[in-house]
RNA sequence: GGGCCGGUAGUUCAGUGGUAGAAUGUCCGGUUUGCACCCGGAAUGGUUUACCCGGAGGGUCGUGGGUUCGAGUCCCACCCGGUCCA
């Protein structure tokens, strides 16, 4: 949604005293500052054309890292403090899956002023991911990107905490693209706009330089209403965003922005197919391309600059190939960005946007026939962004390995789909729009591919042109964002922060504290040792002891660094001294399971792999649970070795060291992987440490040693989602009670099975066994029983008009044992027709007609109904002519049924 | 998290509320015009097999409720898999 802000938030001294001039893009309408007189359009592309190509419009650069490393350094030399990059997903926002801009660093924590800023001013360059415009990418030659790198200096301005505001953004912004960039003073165009996101706006300027938008300078200082109303927020933001990728396009003036940032690898991935062309054309392409109302060119627009230029028509074709190459080179590198940080390609969740781009560039690679490339490419991703993102080095087989296992079921899914579009066209001439529409949202099955199978078979189908806005319809609904949030009936605010005695001391299960304040069953107390619910932890229990009464705790909650006790039972007075006390068993347990997660999630890292990381984990006291991400469901090997491996580290009995360390600090030392339960805000991080094995931040409590878990067993293992496996596991006693449980199950079956405990699964076969071969003999002597019976019946059926009639009644016999002895009757006598009935359960009949009669036109099925409503009690006959099977709706006994029944069959053979 | 598609023999799948099926693989038997391997050493040989023919075996119809005289089939809930979207 755009906000448009009036004329004011644009006028800057900056711009006054440099001597800008305000106009109106002769093209798009849009106002926009510059310093050239003359200059009529707003300068961005398409307004105008991209003037740096094959050109060098500033600063002699080759590199990527030349820019982030001039911007950091521009930056620093002004008073910021550099800041390490974040991950690409954003563990610690719920309402975003992947860091798609620098300022999402700091969202909502520090934006919304709950914590402070790691330093303030400060410069950033975040790789950021986002998948928006993901089909434009290629197209647009380097405009687009999945991946990006975003500069991103940043200002948090409160009362009484002024940092810099617009005039200093703009003029470090014009000093930086003139000075660092050396790029001409009246090439620069400040384009006034609006920006909006996570629920904040400003006014910004768009700068623009040769045709290319380079940078956006947001003032971030209004909160945004669900209603669309403005509000001023209590910390303004400076909000940058500099394109590192597009900047080093515009400096190396080379063609294609891929070309300028992907060198190297371009140029080896042009060794596998040829996209080699004369810079003249590319140079016009480019141009083109810049100036095209749709951002990219259609088939037949670069068939006509092909033709026009006099190159053979088959250029055409090519640039389309280049395009997808740089698709297939974008899409990888947002890939192994992902995969680098524990994501494992899934159905839902981030995981299911890795599955997207791989399956995106996949399809790009089958089209160009270089489908066994994509791992090779993956591979030099790796290598070439490894130099400056060590991490992807490291982690380079792992991320391979992914890649290779989601690209088998990528494979399986396509096969899966090639049947389904061959059983269609086996029937039908053509597809329907809404069966491509069901192809691709239920089987996974573009249209794309769907023509490229029907028109090897002849057949013409249609696609629609707005196909993907169809799918985009089908899946529009409403969104209502819940956010999980403790409503206190009271502001807890108005409290001193609670002293937290159970991070002092763990062991410490009794303590007095004064009451603070009392809402029905909520206290708050001056200090607690009682543990809140968090990080998958659920909070202690016990006792609150005052006047020689007691209070339960039977629950405790954080809000705003708060604690809260949820009490039941008489309520201490405010102002009073009580004594608490911790119930130890429950606390004991829960702090060992929480340990036993960490050293689980470590075990499986040993024994799986890098990949896995925790996907969330839920501590209780007798079962708990963590679930690691894993592309592949877990095998009983695997399972004992982590197991095997968790006890290890257990009885090792190494030390659970607890320090609290500044963020960067912990981060440098440890790396993002101490986010395994999701990004922890706060300047000062938790760190759980166990030596050589893993380090956390967690606010969890945890046992001393290690061996203080006693026995760490795995129960069960579920599978919840796919890439997703749940480990569930009990310690401590627990595990005890476990194996004793299983002893007791264990020594029941021996005493009804006679054996002892090993012989077990040997008796439970055989008796499998025997008891599969008994019901087969029973079967057989159930045939012949029928056998015998199905003569008798001929034998001692009445004869009516030439035609045996037979009828029997059973309570011993099903209606499936009824209806072998029917078929075998009338088949022995094909000049018979046989009536059977039963009350077991209910009142049921089947009637059978030979071969003879039936050519006499006896229809079973229609005399089965004619005997029902005869009867008159309700209920239903159907079947086919040789064949009948019917209910009644109540009871009736044999001999009325005979006596009703028999007259329509008698009827029914005379004709 | 939500939408959609699916779950039936070891496998791939058919299956109108009325007897649970096909194809393929498996096992057994039969058969000879061939191929391959080995034994034998020049016969109409032996062995292991493929083709072909006949037969057998193989099933909690995902689970649990409901409607019904009767459910693989209709309804509801759940589980599992696939897929698309956030």
């Amino acid at each position: 949604m755009k906000h448009s802000f009036s004329e004011d938030e644009y006028r800057l001294d900056f711009m006054k005293k440099s001597g800008f001039y305000r106009k109106k893009c002769t093209k798009c309408g849009r106002f926009f500052w510059t310093l050239n007189p003359f200059k009529e359009d707003c300068g961005e592309s398409p307004c105008s054309p991209y003037t740096f190509i094959g050109k060098r419009v500033g600063r002699s650069i080759d590199e990527l890292s030349q820019v982030r490393n001039s911007f950091l350094g521009f930056f620093k030399d002004r008073g910021h403090e550099v800041i390490s990059p974040y991950p690409v997903v954003c563990r610690w926002r719920n309402d975003l899956y992947l860091t798609d801009a620098s300022i999402v660093d700091f969202q909502p924590y520090v934006t919304e002023g709950i914590i402070p800023p790691p330093a303030n001013p400060l410069v950033i360059s975040q790789p950021c991911i986002r998948l928006v415009d993901v089909d434009m990418v290629g197209k647009t030659i380097g405009r687009h990107l999945t991946i990006f790198e975003m500069g991103g200096h940043h200002a948090f301005n409160s009362e009484g905490n002024e940092v810099y505001w617009k005039e200093d953004t703009v003029r470090y912004g014009f000093e930086f693209f003139t000075k660092e960039m050396g790029l001409k003073d009246e090439d620069l165009s400040f384009i006034e706009s609006s920006w909006s996101g996570g629920g904040n706006a400003g006014p910004c300027f768009e700068v623009i330089a040769h045709g290319l938008e380079v940078a956006t300078l947001v003032f971030m200082r209004y909160k945004v209403h669900h209603d669309g109303s403005l509000t001023e927020l209590p910390i303004r933001t400076v909000d940058t965003g500099y394109g590192m990728e597009r900047i080093t396009w515009l400096l190396t003036g080379a063609p294609t922005g891929f070309h300028a940032f992907y060198r190297g690898l371009l140029e080896r991935a042009s060794r596998l197919v040829d996209i080699d062309f004369p810079p003249e054309l590319l140079k016009e392409y480019a141009i083109s391309v810049s100036v095209s109302g749709n951002k990219f060119l259609k088939p037949e627009e670069k068939l006509i600059l092909v033709k026009r230029l006099g190159f053979p028509d088959d250029f055409s074709n090519k640039l389309e190939t280049m395009e997808n190459i740089f698709k297939a080179l974008d899409h990888l590198k947002s890939l192994v960005f992902i995969l680098s940080e524990g994501v494992v390609p899934s159905n839902t969740g981030v995981g299911y946007l890795a599955r997207l781009l791989l399956r995106k560039t996949a399809r790009v690679m089958d089209r160009l026939n270089m489908e066994r490339l994509l791992l090779e490419l993956a591979s030099w991703e790796i290598e070439y962004w490894g130099k400056d993102f060590p991490s992807l080095l490291s982690l380079k087989d792992s991320i391979l390995n992914l890649i290779e296992i989601e690209l088998k079921k990528y494979r399986r899914s396509v096969e899966e789909g090639i049947k389904q579009v061959e059983s269609i066209l086996k029937e039908n001439k053509s597809i329907s729009t809404e069966k491509l529409i069901e192809l691709y949202d239920s089987h996974g099955i573009t249209p794309e591919q769907v023509l490229d199978l029907s028109s090897k078979r002849g057949v013409e189908i249609k696609i629609p042109e707005d196909f993907y806005s169809m799918i985009a319809l089908r899946h529009r609904q409403p969104k209502n964002l819940e956010e999980e949030t403790v409503n206190l009936d009271f502001d807890e605010k108005i409290f001193p922060e609670t002293t937290k005695k159970y991070y002092e001391d763990p062991n410490l299960l009794e303590a007095e504290a004064k009451v603070l304040g009392v809402f029905n069953n909520k206290i708050i107390l001056d200090k607690t040792i009682f543990y809140p619910e968090g990080g998958g932890q659920p909070s202690d229990t016990g006792k609150i002891f005052f006047n020689g009464r007691e209070a339960l705790v039977k629950d405790v909650k954080i809000v705003n660094n708060r604690v809260i006790h949820f009490v039941e039972g008489p309520v201490p007075s405010e102002g009073s001294i009580v004594k608490i006390i911790v119930d130890a068993e429950r606390r004991l347990q829960l702090r060992r399971a929480h340990t036993a997660t960490h050293i689980i999630n470590a075990a499986a890292r040993i024994v799986l792999g890098n990949h896995v990381w925790q996907a969330g984990a839920q501590k209780d006291v007798v079962e708990s649970r963590l679930d690691i991400t894993h592309p592949l469901p877990l095998t009983d090997e695997e399972i004992e070795k982590i197991e095997r491996k968790a006890n290890e580290i257990a009885l090792a009995n190494l030390d659970v060291e607890i320090k609290i360390l500044p963020r960067t600090i912990a981060e440098r030392e440890y790396g993002f992987r101490i986010y395994q339960g999701g990004a922890v805000p706060g300047k000062e991080l938790r760190i759980v440490k166990i030596k050589g094995f893993d380090a956390e931040a967690c606010g969890g409590l945890h046992v001393n040693k290690t061996g203080d878990i006693g026995l760490l067993k795995i129960v069960k293992v579920d599978r919840i989602q796919d890439g997703v496996e749940r480990i569930i596991f009990r310690t401590g006693f627990s595990s005890v009670e476990y194996a004793r449980s299983l002893e007791n199950e264990l020594s029941r079956l021996e005493k009804i099975l006679g054996v002892p405990r090993n012989k077990i699964p040997d008796e439970v076969e055989r008796i499998k066994n025997e008891l599969k071969n008994l019901n087969k003999k029973v079967e057989k002597l159930m045939e012949g029983q029928l056998d015998v019976l199905a003569n008798q019946l001929i034998s001692q059926a009445s004869v009516e008009a030439g035609v045996k009639i037979a009828f029997y009644g059973s309570d011993d016999l099903s209606i499936d044992h009824l209806i072998t002895l029917g078929e075998k009757a009338s088949k022995k006598e094909p000049n018979s027709i046989i009536l059977l009935a039963t009350s077991t359960p209910t009142t049921q009949f089947t009637l059978f007609a030979g071969e003879l009669v039936i050519k006499k036109g006896v229809d079973c099925a229609l005399l089965a109904q004619k005997i029902v409503r005869s009867i008159g009690v309700g209920g239903g006959a159907g079947g086919k002519r040789n064949f009948a099977k019917g209910g009644l709706a109540a009871k009736i006994d044999f001999e009325t049924f005979r006596t009703k029944a028999m007259p329509i069959l008698v009827e029914a053979i005379r004709g």
